[in-house]
DNA sequence: CTGAAAGCGCTTACAG
DNA sequence: CTGAAAGCGCTTACAG
């Protein structure tokens, strides 16, 4: 049970085979005798052998690791993107290196530099930023030599793959939607138009592009920062200056959460009075009562997804298979939180 | 900017000493001159050199990264503990390397075998499971050489040190709480029994021991599986047999959910005609309407703390700092679900 | 305070 | 099909 001291020699002689074929069978290299083989992978167990994975790594120049950074891994909407990545990851035998940028630039810098030191062969980021500082470094790494993708974020490199989300259709299709349950008073909470994705910017589109294809010209649009506070005083302002509104579409999960209760506080009732919209698809957004109509973010998909194309590119595997940018489509959920508006 | 090929041995070079040199500033050993430590320093700078940590970790034997296994990333209970141990390593620049168990026992063992390959120094796991199979195989590890450390599991292995919470207590003074307003019909939704860490069970423990204390003797427990729609169940059955009940205690959070569910459902009203009492303090429980009371478990700080006593032990502290087991006790935190008994 | 040399545990042409 | 040897990029006694 001990395997202090074992390495590959000790295998060799154990086996009676030199270091080589050791390391050919470790390999899975085809030209081995089966005999010799299976002889050396019986010692391999017999002696519990682990390779050393630095000496690998020294000798391979890699080191079947790849970076993962995230804004906060506490926050679910990221959790299931670190998910799809692991996962992916594990099938392939890739170990994640995993660090947390706490949504702040320098943080996320320390990260990506902390993997730089040879001990990550490609870097997956699934982070806000959109600072310039940043994006330099970023592209700085993408004409170097370290393979990078990156997920749901906006940046003006060629030569990184990106994978992103179709922001503006869905914010279109979910107006549209309340629309075509007879709404025509529906008010806009979007996020802050700096944030990096451009996630805010490109919904608040979605939604003016739907309310001109429909002639509806009343266009109320607040801010509520992407927070669950934020989108709470927004409501009510809108509540306050638009009393005979019918719909809200909140331009994510947390702030529909946060309207849901000015809504409640204001006496009104979902989906009776007013109809919700949210944009995610959260954890909570099932679980909160009543349940949330939302359009569906694919970030499980979206992980998995560039964890597979960061492996390709590491692995070699042809350039066509990772070379493109992705854009996915979000799908509406129906729930409880939406209702033809009442005559 | 390229920094491709540029080890150490360029460094000496272009500095004008030899590799040891280099080395020894790098590693910040005092017995370097200043003036060549300053010109080593230009040279890193300027060649943008970064050292390769296979290389380092093959010599030196050590790689400077921990692994973690966690039953769930997905799931904001976990990634709290993920969050903790991860900012605790980062402040002593340690790499952390994750996997995810899904809860099952044998990709457990899959995460833990791969961390064994010499890349990872120690291991800490937050993590279900309870399996005699893994527990043999973390007795094994910890009977070896490699260091590893477990949040939230009961494991009868005096090498490994480990971080837990009171639960019976914490269960007991949650009881009480209700008792003390006035409560005499308390109901107690608990797990599954089975469970890996016994906090079930421990609960259910406090739960009784309070209630003898204030002789109480209807003792109502229903099994809600630690699920939202399990406790679901359960409420509508205490419902159906027992009445009469004014408060109820779920051992989790995620169940507490599903009891207010159930309880509006059967048109009552939280607190006012029955109190509701969650255990945890996840992300939703300030979130959902009316804000859950609850026992908070100190996620975070069990992660931190699990990080620092690992990393103590793999840099040889002194043991005193991490050889002892650590029992964390929960607080009671007061929201709107609670309330005294009407009368 | 500094350098030459051996060694960490693997892989990989090269030769046979 | 197999082995001997060099090399991956560091660290660390040892000697001076």
């Amino acid at each position: 049970m001990n395997n202090k001291n074992v390495d590959i020699y000790t295998i060799a002689e154990h086996a009676g085979v030199s270091k080589s074929t050791v390391s050919r069978v470790l390999n899975n290299k085809d030209d081995v005798s089966e005999t010799t083989r299976e002889k050396v992978i019986d010692v391999i167990k017999e002696l519990n052998y682990k390779p050393n994975s630095s000496a690998k790594g020294l000798a391979t120049q890699k080191t079947k690791t790849v970076g993962l950074v995230v804004s906060e891994i506490t926050n679910s909407f990221f959790s299931m993107f670190v998910k799809g990545a692991e996962d992916k990851a594990m099938e392939e035998n890739y170990n994640i290196m995993l660090a947390n940028s706490n949504w702040v630039v320098e943080e996320e810098l320390k990260c990506i530099r902390m993997f730089e030191e040879g001990r990550v062969d490609g870097i997956l980021m699934i982070s806000g930023g959109g600072d310039d500082l940043l994006n330099d470094y970023l592209n700085n790494l993408a004409n170097k030599d370290i393979p990078l993708i990156v997920v749901d974020r906006k940046i003006n490199n060629q030569l990184i793959p990106k994978i992103n989300v179709e922001n503006v259709k869905a914010a279109y299709e979910g107006t549209k939607y309340l629309i075509e349950l007879g709404h025509r008073k529906i008010a806009f909470v979007k996020g802050d138009d700096i944030a990096a994705s451009d996630a805010s910017i490109d919904r608040v589109k979605g939604y003016r592009k739907a309310l001109a294809e429909n002639d509806i010209d009343t266009e109320i649009i607040e801010p509520g920062f992407f927070e669950r506070e934020g989108a709470c005083f927004a409501t009510e302002k809108i509540l306050k200056n638009h009393p005979d509104i019918t719909a809200i579409f909140y331009a994510s999960d947390m702030m529909a959460v946060g309207g849901l209760k000015a809504l409640k506080e204001a006496g009104l009732k979902v989906p009776e009075d007013v109809s919700v919209l949210g944009f995610d698809d959260i954890e909570l957004a099932k679980i909160i009562d009543p349940a949330l109509s939302t359009l569906r973010q694919p970030r499980y998909k979206m992980g998995y997804l560039g964890m597979e194309k960061l492996i390709d590119k590491l692995e070699g595997r042809p350039k066509e298979v990772y070379e493109d940018d992705i854009s996915f489509e979000l799908e509406l959920i129906e729930r409880e939180s939406t209702a033809p508006v009442k005559r």
